[in-house]
RNA sequence: GGCCCCUUCGUCUAGCGGUUAGGAUCCAUGGUUUUCAUCCAUGUUACAGGAGUUCGAGUCUCCUAGGGGUCACCA
């Protein structure tokens, strides 16, 4: 069975790239018929938050996203690190090095000094003598200081480090005890199961560190998607500084949960030339073997057409719950299936849709001088009075017959359809541009046009 | 700097030794529309450079250049 996860550490919102990870986390583990596991990495006391944990399940809740069984934090599980730690020092895996920080640091400086890379020197590896006293040692793990690693990974192919270039005896208890990063995502990943690993390519150089922990403890070695970053337009690695980077701001942007989806899906992986893709296809055609190789840049313009794409196919009903939440209420309001499906044609986003809801539905009261200009040509005033006159003695419903009406007068006055059009526009909107003129009359109802058209002769007459 | 990864239109990408190098987006133009938008059509724009292998290279190899990532008692 296919077991995925994603392992954020709660140090904020989740982010753009992390929620591609945990994508196509989600999508290989239920293409499969897998489990998607959700880790909390908040073993850095200082940094995470509860408020990021919970704004993490909050995004993950928007999208749809559901993780299988129970969320693990690493913080509960201190008890099996120290097992595990304890495992290896009893076998002679690990060990203590009394080396104080100030000690390693000067280390660090002679070997930078001399151009060397810095590098751990091992000298409490195999020390056997009287530790020092007053320094609380650290524990650090024997790890191979030649020979190659090779990172078998199903986006790069196999990956070769040499021993002696990337690895010294590292870290895997600080002195107070707590276990290091590299040591408890093997252990996590190695005990939950987990043997797709799905991550960003910044991790590929702690592979080989987390290889070494996975060999020394026995486990199996998962296979590595290492899949490249999203960068940000000056091509560095997308970070939380470049804004809109936060999921959750584009839900209060006005984007759809599928729409961001499907964008993200299609940021680093393919599949052939296709660009729409609801959740079934997702999982449906969804293989990391089709992860692209190399890093993209982050630009949301196909974004916005992926959500125009999708709020012209979201039902009626559906736009009016979600326009709720921008501040607009139809939910009793009689034509808003007319209005919606005008509507939805021409909106980006939710929140430009709620804009135009409330440009049809408030009288206007103000005109755009431009327009003024442009619409209200001679003859303006008599052509829609002629028109509320004829209006004021029918019933119509559909925008058909209010264009019936329009036709009427324009037959009658033998005059061109821009000219009944333009002025009714400008009077009834204010300005120009929206949907059909016969469907924003319907919209308004009878009462409504004929005000606005009173008033605009009043105020501009 | 060491190590590792990457390099096709502005952007997202297809291509897996033989194609007029395809699609999408963006932009421009035209059509539809009383307006705007949608929609439709058309168009501009790409294989980082250099060697090699081959009858033939975007595709394979090597080199160069450029970009990125990573080198903690952070995760």
């Amino acid at each position: 069975m296919v077991v995925t996860r994603f392992a954020p550490s709660p140090t904020g919102y989740l982010h753009i790239g992390g929620l591609r990870t945990a994508l196509f986390s989600y999508l290989w583990a239920r293409k499969n018929g897998g489990k998607f596991v959700l880790r909390i990495e908040d073993t850095d006391k200082a940094r995470n938050s509860d408020e990021a944990t919970q704004a993490i399940l909050k995004a993950f809740e928007w999208l749809g996203l559901e993780a299988d069984g129970e969320i693990t934090y690493q913080s509960k599980r201190d008890d099996i690190y120290a097992k595990y730690i304890q495992q290896l020092l009893d076998e002679g895996k690990a060990y203590r090095c009394y080396m104080s920080k100030e000690e390693l640091e000067q280390l660090r400086e002679t070997q930078m000094a001399n151009k060397e890379r810095a590098k751990y020197d091992g000298r409490y590896r195999d020390f056997d003598g009287t530790p020092p006293e007053g320094v609380k040692p650290v524990i650090r793990i024997k790890a191979p200081l030649s020979g190659e690693i090779v990172v078998h990974d199903g986006v790069k192919g196999d990956v070769i480090f040499q021993a002696e270039d990337i690895l010294d005896d590292f870290i895997i208890a600080r002195a107070d005890g707590s276990p290091t990063y590299n040591f408890v995502v093997a252990i996590d990943d190695a005990l939950m199961g987990i043997n797709e690993v799905i991550r960003g390519d910044d991790h590929l150089s702690n592979t080989p560190k987390q290889i070494v922990v996975y060999e020394a403890l026995g486990f199996d070695i998962p296979k590595f998607y290492h899949v490249p970053m999203i960068h940000n337009s000056q091509g560095k690695k997308l970070s939380k500084r470049d804004g809109a980077t936060d999921v959750m701001a584009y839900k209060e942007m006005g984007y759809l949960p599928e729409a961001l989806l499907n964008f993200l899906v299609r940021l680093g992986w393919s599949h052939g030339d296709q660009e729409i893709f609801s959740m079934s296809e997702m999982m449906e055609l969804f293989d990391p073997k089709d992860i692209n190789k190399s890093a993209s840049i982050y630009n949301t313009e196909k974004l916005d057409w992926l959500n125009a794409h999708y709020i012209k196919n979201t039902p009626n009903d559906k736009l009016v719950e979600l326009l709720s939440e921008f501040g607009v209420v139809l939910t009793s309001h009689d034509k808003k299936e007319i209005l919606l499906d005008a509507l939805k044609e021409r909106a980006k986003t939710l929140k430009e849709l709620a804009g135009m809801v409330e440009e049809i539905v408030t009288t206007p009261s103000e005109y755009d001088a431009k327009a003024l200009k442009k619409a209200m040509k001679e003859g303006w005033v008599e052509i829609l009075n002629n028109f509320g006159a004829k209006l004021t003695n029918t019933e119509p419903h559909l925008p058909s017959e209010y264009h019936a009406i329009m036709e009427e007068v324009v037959n009658e006055m033998e005059i061109g359809f821009g000219k009944i059009g333009m002025p009714l526009r400008v009077a009834l909107l204010g300005k120009m541009g929206g949907p059909n003129i016969d469907t924003i009359m319907a919209v308004l109802g009878k009462e409504e046009t004929l005000l606005r058209i009173a008033q605009a002769i009043a105020k501009n007459k």
